[in-house]
DNA sequence: CAGCACAATAAAAACGTTTAACTTCAATGT
DNA sequence: ACATTGAAGTTAAACGTTTTTATTGTGCTG
């Protein structure tokens, strides 16, 4: 009474058990009429394939790791909530596949080279997804000496060609600094990620250029790198809008900084749009609901987050990384005015 | 030049790959210095238990399956983001454990219970953790009669009783009440989570009991039952708001639906603490950057996050359910006075 | 019609582990 | 002294697959 083997199938067909594993798996060796007769019985019986069989056998473990690096669980902060949408478009994406996600929760970036080193070495998983990427990042070499599957989501800047998807930050900061130019600001702040992230350099570069585009001048002081998180948006609003030439704008890297840049307005009594105006990248859509809603580039997180999980998929059955290498533009979204106001 | 196995420990040693995996394993039948020898022998040539072996011969998969009801991908709301605390939590509590934390993303309740019918019956995990229990909760029943090991978050109401941790609903809301109550409010409006849950239904419950305590009335138009996400909470201020005797105070379920109130507040010219008060209940202490920070009940989500990793695995040890229920009391934190305005 | 090629299937081995059943041998009791 | 016990190992089977190699039978060629 126990689950259906191929050795069910093999009795109830009379075949061998040989020929019941080619036949389920479309071997071209099997005749038609005995494919059919096969599937069948394993119809019939309920026959489902056990993996730890296949796994033992063929060395594969069907599962995709996801790297996530979130804050340690002392830190009470709104930080890192985007990998839940992320993780679920990773896993619908591999729905319809035999693979599942195998969650690798690090706290660090030491943490999470040494969990993928594990991981390739002793095959824990088949393939890897891996975000928060380094300018030169030691785990897409580590993979890629290993040449073991995996997709970024971020750009590298010196590491060799590997898949990867990522929002354009670049032509992102460009565009959204020369609207604020346009429109009469000429201190405008940026409020970063952590300096090492590869995101974190293409946004400063990008934003240096567009200034220099725009005819205004860079200020090291208008720029801030950190964790994005609410408390690092108020933080640098208290302190930037202290300065005698106080930004009249702050582009901010997500929601949760951008969320507390206005509550470093509120305590720094600057009303949004008269003393200052924020922007920001969102992946929520969460800013229209920011008193006032705010302009914002937006990328609903989904998309990067299946594009991922096609991906791995792809570059697990062989697919050459350079084919699998994708930026995504964010939807400029206007909810405010953010003139200069005089 | 593969990967050793035991093996390989077996003609290090001399010994048979039974005593081998017997002396790995502890077991009593091997003395003492016949163990040390296979543990030397092991740590030399690099031994790595192999999985596959193993869950092929035990059955045992050494997973815990994590059921994430995520909203679909359509909708680009804040909601569901305080997975990703969970899941790293589970995450960590497993990290000294075999076990690995298995995600499976759903869109609905229907896609749970069929997901977690699959995961029981061709044992794809030894172990399940689920979230978003109902009064009675079909998949509670299907794990119980399987005799499939789970723990949730949240309670039930009509099931028998199982594993679970959740936060102290019911005394949460009963002082809340009261605390408004106390500063004057006597029309007090309750935003809370989908009617089919069941910690919807114990909080409309003790706000019942509690606002009879207090000597006030229950008026079912200040009450609302949907998904928590900002646009609920934005709705239901401007629609309660249009009331001839509009509520002086909102109790929010999350920090979603209570930036979203804030948003209402704003497209109706409401000013916080002179229309109106919002209060919530918080995971990820963000309310404290609102403008102005409002009071919640606060319980850091790491706190069950870890538990739920601790209990499935004490669950899937065979320890009884009942030793495995704990209601953790979220705590106070005032940030705004609250006094009705006169 | 012998010989051969080929298509279709079967047999058997292998992946790495656990465990039931069996063997060996020294210590023990009478 | 000798059967009995028990400790400490060994042997062998098993879990469910895939895959290499072997076998069978058929149709074709010369």
């Amino acid at each position: 009474m126990s689950r259906p083997t191929i050795k069910t199938i093999a009795q109830e067909t009379g075949l061998s058990i040989a020929t019941v594993s080619k036949a389920l798996n479309d071997s071209p060796q099997v005749r038609p009429e005995t494919r059919a007769l096969v599937v069948a019985a394993a119809e019939r019986v309920g026959y489902q394939l056990n993996m730890h069989g296949v796994q033992l056998r063929t060395g594969k473990t069907y599962q995709v790791a996801a790297i996530m690096t979130a804050p340690g669980p002392k830190q009470n902060e709104w930080e890192g909530v985007e990998y839940a949408q992320l993780l679920s478009g990773i896993s619908w994406a591999l729905e319809d596949s035999p693979y599942r996600v195998s969650l690798y929760a690090v706290r660090s970036f030491e943490e999470s080279i040494t969990t993928i080193r594990q991981i390739v070495s002793l095959k824990k998983a088949d393939g890897i997804i891996v975000s928060g990427t380094h300018a030169d990042d030691p785990r897409v070499r580590l993979m890629q000496e290993a040449d073991f599957p995996f997709v970024t989501y971020g750009t590298t800047i010196h590491n060799a060609p590997h898949a990867y998807v990522d929002a354009d930050n670049e032509q992102m900061i460009r565009l959204s600094v020369a609207r604020l130019a346009e429109r009469g600001h000429s201190r405008i702040a940026l409020i970063n990620p952590m300096a090492d992230l590869s995101y974190s350099l293409t946004r400063l570069e990008a934003y240096r250029q567009a200034l220099d585009i725009a005819g205004l001048s860079f200020n090291p002081a208008l720029t801030a790198h950190g964790h994005l998180t609410p408390a690092f948006g108020r933080e640098n609003v208290l302190l930037m809008s202290g300065l005698s030439n106080p930004p009249t704008a702050y582009i901010c890297a997500n929601e949760a900084s951008a969320l507390g840049a206005f509550s470093g307005f509120h305590a720094r009594g600057l009303v949004h749009g008269r003393d200052a105006v924020i922007n920001a990248t969102d992946d929520l859509n969460v800013s229209q609901y920011f008193a006032p809603p705010i302009t914002t580039y937006f990328l609903p997180i989904h998309e990067p987050s299946e594009m991922l999980g096609r991906y791995i998929l792809r570059r697990m059955e062989g697919e050459t990384p350079q084919a699998l290498q994708t930026l995504i533009m964010p939807k400029l979204i206007e909810r405010s005015d953010d003139r200069l106001a005089k």
